[in-house]
DNA sequence: AATCAATCTTACGTTAACGTAAAGGTTTGA
DNA sequence: TCAAACCTTTACGTTAACGTAAGATTGATT
């Protein structure tokens, strides 16, 4: 399929799809000729994985240093050890994250609390 | 204080508390003739709770929406229910933010044991 | 009085993640 | 064959959240 087709199957837009090329996020596995961009399934499911970590506060940055692990069919042994530390780290950082919204969840709830108790005692006032 | 001693109590710039400033999310308690800002310690209060919220995601733009509840001391009936309102409104944001981060840590683990069973397996080849 | 550090305003610069317009090539269907 | 629809590259524009430099004031110290 054309990057047009992509785009919209993913629900970006074709400068977003070239933008992430150029951060080699995503290549069309095809392109003689015309200079037209062919893509497969395959770049639908990256695309949609790099929307998805996007949605959970990863930069195109920290997504391009990821990626592979998720579509990269083998590497060798050292490479896999390798990877792993990295998503360990990744694990660290998203409950540090969860903690500390949880936290201030609490703070929220709290403030509620405050504000409806408020409310009871200048109701009848 | 002045905006120096401040910005080194709360770990930013000068020019991040006068761009502050712009925003409305801060002002200085006193600004007489010389022209020079002065704070009192509510504004180092101010500014960790902005610091506090930046670290959770939230754009100087939201921050701005919703700094007033915690700072502003009264209001009438109708404004608590409206700040309780936006709270809630608040609370179902983090509640979304936790949830998917949630999800996305379960699917790190689960590429972590799988990446860990593909050592195993190759381990002795 | 002179100097030096801190502050002031103004304004251009920077990064990320694209948007958008311009000017032109390609494919496809009538 | 020719027009509509899609594609190409190039390049300037945009928002957020400040950084940074310039030139002028102000406050404190000697």
């Amino acid at each position: 399929m054309q990057i047009g087709q992509l785009a919209k199957l993913a629900q970006v837009t074709p400068r977003t799809i070239r933008y992430y090329e150029s951060l080699d996020l995503l290549h069309p596995s095809e392109r003689e000729g015309s200079g037209f961009r062919y893509y497969g399934q395959d770049a639908l499911a990256r695309l949609k994985k790099i929307e998805y970590l996007k949605n959970l506060n990863f930069s195109l940055d920290e997504i391009g240093s990821v990626i592979e692990l998720y579509f990269s069919e083998s590497s060798n042994y050292l490479g896999k050890l390798k990877i792993i530390e990295i998503l360990q780290a990744h694990l660290k950082e998203v409950d540090e994250k969860i903690d500390s919204l949880q936290q201030f969840r609490s703070e929220i709830i709290l403030q509620i609390a405050k504000m409806q108790q408020w409310v009871e005692e200048t109701r009848n006032s």
